[in-house]
DNA sequence: TATATATTTGCAACCAAGTTGCGTTAATAT
DNA sequence: ATATTAACGCAACTTGGTTGCAAATATATA
């Protein structure tokens, strides 16, 4: 995976720090915070500076934000093709009771909602919680 | 509905902010938030007076948190016998993109999701996002 | 390659939501 | 009527996130 491509393709500088911060993604099977973003990739970098990549990444289409259990602010990479400004999920979402990890998950049928009682549904999201693969046994 | 009596059954004292805390929520047919409480109910209550009963309400099951539009903590009536630490909920909820309520919506089935890849699934989440009928115009 | 332009960064300061400690007041139990 | 316990109010703090602005760095253009 040519990072520095990726970056390009989304109209963002290559710059150390959003190097760095697009690996970290690739090397994640999960998703991450600003916070695990400070510790794991950049200690060195500003909070503000963080903050700011990620919004850049998720306008650009790189990153889509996913429930957390704590409502913090949390990020996935896209899995498809998604462009600026026009994000396209359609997947569920896992909060692991064990870890507080979120992932997603692709081979959930996410249930089409009729309108109800005056309610238009244009959207519909599921989101799963229990144990992940690593937190099955506790 | 007498809600002295519900204060009282559900173990707590029933104080001029509380009952009107109460009588809010059997007024709302949607949810609130901490700081809607405050402007509707109680402005001269104390933020943390309000806080502090959102948690006491939420514990003796008489309310539950709702998902809401910008990651607020946001609380809604409990429909069926919940009881301390004993919420039994199992009902879609529904964000308006209008006015950014969230409605609990009992008539739409919750779908029961199968363990996948090393995930155990304990629970399923259902969020639902659109227009309310107020809103369904927009 | 030099220079202009646009993006990214770092710092400081700020804001909003929510929490904690503690002394005082008010409600229930005896 | 009084003791006990729950609720309140205040001040101070914490965490997550934002804004403004100047300095640094990356890309485009000559």
């Amino acid at each position: 995976m040519d990072l520095e491509l990726v970056l390009k393709e989304h109209g963002l500088r290559k710059t150390t720090f959003r190097k760095e911060l697009l690996h970290a993604f690739y090397n994640s099977n999960s998703s991450l915070t600003a916070d695990e973003v400070k510790t794991k990739v950049g200690e060195s970098a500003d909070r503000v500076t963080v903050y700011r990549a990620l919004d850049a990444f998720e306008k650009k289409g790189l990153i889509h934000r996913v429930p957390d259990k704590n409502n913090l602010t949390r990020y996935a990479l896209c899995q498809s093709k998604c462009s600026t400004d026009a994000h396209s999920h359609n997947h569920a979402h896992f909060i692991c009771n064990g870890c507080d990890e979120t992932y997603c998950i692709e081979d959930v049928e996410i249930p089409v909602v009729r309108n109800t009682k005056g309610f238009v549904i244009k959207k519909s999201k599921l989101t799963l919680e229990g144990n992940c693969p690593s937190c099955a046994d506790s």
